[in-house]
DNA sequence: AATGAATGAGGATTCATTCAT
DNA sequence: CATGAATGAATCCTCATTCAT
């Protein structure tokens, strides 16, 4: 994963990965039928793993502002733990390797986020219009708040005081009213 | 930088450059001396029309509200009219190739933005806190909302109804209040 | 070897050396991280050959007449065994990829050389001068001697009355008196 | 020449060859039907001003140790003059691209060295043996001479004493007797 | 099952040659 | 006639993949 995110996928190779994995490349194949099917598997792995961050953190039957807090609070934490991860899965593009499988997991946290938006605007706590383009402006001002730093610079998404000020700021946008 | 869009850069093949181009390879290093080089002309050139399309739209002295709605549709129109430059220029890593010209542009943009915010919290028009962090939450909604289209779809930066509630909604993150 | 004596270093593709080494190209590339690095272990190699041909054939104890004798031999027949050796080693030019270690290996022939001819000249055997001129005149002499040649004809170097009859020659040009 | 001289003739670029020549590339195709052609044209100029400045020095007529002191002189000072254009013709190998006409001039300066040679041996005073033998040691040795030199370091083919002393030790190994 | 050398297709770059200006 | 940009084959080198050990 740190491979790709340092490299871009198609600027990685096979043997840089199987150097830092510490293996020999030819362990690789053993697990992975191709460099394709490799990188679908990181994207999976992670994006399943945010996924299940957020799952972990949200109470489905709080209160949208509540709701809302305990999903950026989680994501900006795991982006904010494994910033090469964040890095990769959301500041690069995934197409040319991504099969349906590794689509089906990155569907799924958007469904999550689109019951939140769906239960909030009915509620009349969220603010009316299409879900996703909500959630695209949430998660964009997310990638944007994690992005807004210098490579090797602590994430901003690390400061707590940071994070909760983004999180009001976003919770604006969002709001009903 | 069609192509840069679609493969990646380290994806994409001087032979398909070429192509596309409608030139024999050899012919593009009479112009850049490098697939870097070329890379990272092609990112000045459409980073300097986008920050060119806003310097023209936004009027300085107007109140906030007018300048952000100014600032936010001409990014939009520049993304609907080309979504492929936008995509290849917001989507991608541009560390393995971009150089500090090529960085420059770049942080000229930011400049401008950061003028923008910091005027506007002076005027008590815009929230306080980190200009930095309102422009990354603020450019981060826009990539997000210009990326929220699966490819083909005709972009929802192109939709005049989408691209003001957008604009209302991440107005509604900015503003003071 | 063959590939750089028939064509040059310049002329030479890897992808023939590769053909006629019965190996796929991309096997020399991990033996040798480019093609100047490649032809300065062909230098190497057969340079220390050479040396080594003429190092184990003379004994310095012996008086300047014989030992020149012995070196000689040693130096025909190294290049009438491997006259596309000798012919790489000294028909060509190799300043454009000899690196600092290749060019070791050459001066310790002629150290050798420098030392036989300082001793002869103490012992009033071989006629007074600077040491390297008359060694730049012999070794010239020798490569004139195998290059007499044309290519696919027998070497001169091969045929032992010739050898001896340019030995004696070469041996007027170095006594004293 | 100098660019042949210092890159070889498979290393040496048309545009390399153009920029030193001070024309443009094309011009080159004017005078020239392709690059092999220029490598002819360069070869025979040299070779044939060498032949012109040994003939014009010698008199046939002289008495072998005169002739050959001519012949060693012209030579000397060619190689002393023209360091260049004498690395060019002796240190390199032609038969990449050298075609019948350019062998010609060759042979005519060899031609001329072995009518001294047998004329020589006829009166008595060159050595017996092999003409072209005799030639390749001497003409080799003169080779060696000039080489014996570290680039860019005065030639000692330049040094009047230096010439003579070598020109006695050669005329040694070719006197009869 | 792990290794890493070998493979050769593919990629970036060069360069002899052409040709419109 | 001179120029030098354009061309694309050929060159050096890389890298995904295979397979004998």
């Amino acid at each position: 994963m740190r491979t790709f995110t340092e490299n871009t996928f198609a600027g990685s190779s096979m043997a840089d990965v199987a150097q830092r994995a510490g293996v020999a490349v030819g362990s690789i194949y053993r697990h992975f039928p191709s460099k394709e099917s490799l990188g679908n598997a990181v994207y999976q792995l992670w994006k399943g793993r945010a996924l299940s961050a957020i799952v972990a953190a949200v109470d489905p039957m709080a209160p949208s502002r509540t709701a809302f807090a305990q999903m950026w609070r989680a994501l900006a934490r795991f982006a904010a733990e494994h910033p090469d991860a964040f890095a990769f899965l959301e500041y690069q593009q995934h197409a040319a390797y991504l099969d349906s499988s590794g689509q089906a997991t990155a569907d799924e946290l958007t469904a999550f986020a689109r019951a939140f938006v769906v239960r909030g605007q009915q509620a009349g706590e969220i603010r009316p219009g299409p879900p996703d383009m909500l959630i695209a402006l949430a998660y964009g001002a997310l990638v944007g708040f994690t992005r807004d730093v210098h490579p090797g610079a602590p994430p901003s998404a690390g400061d707590p005081a940071l994070v909760t000020a983004a999180e009001e700021a976003v919770w604006a946008m969002l709001r009903a009213g």
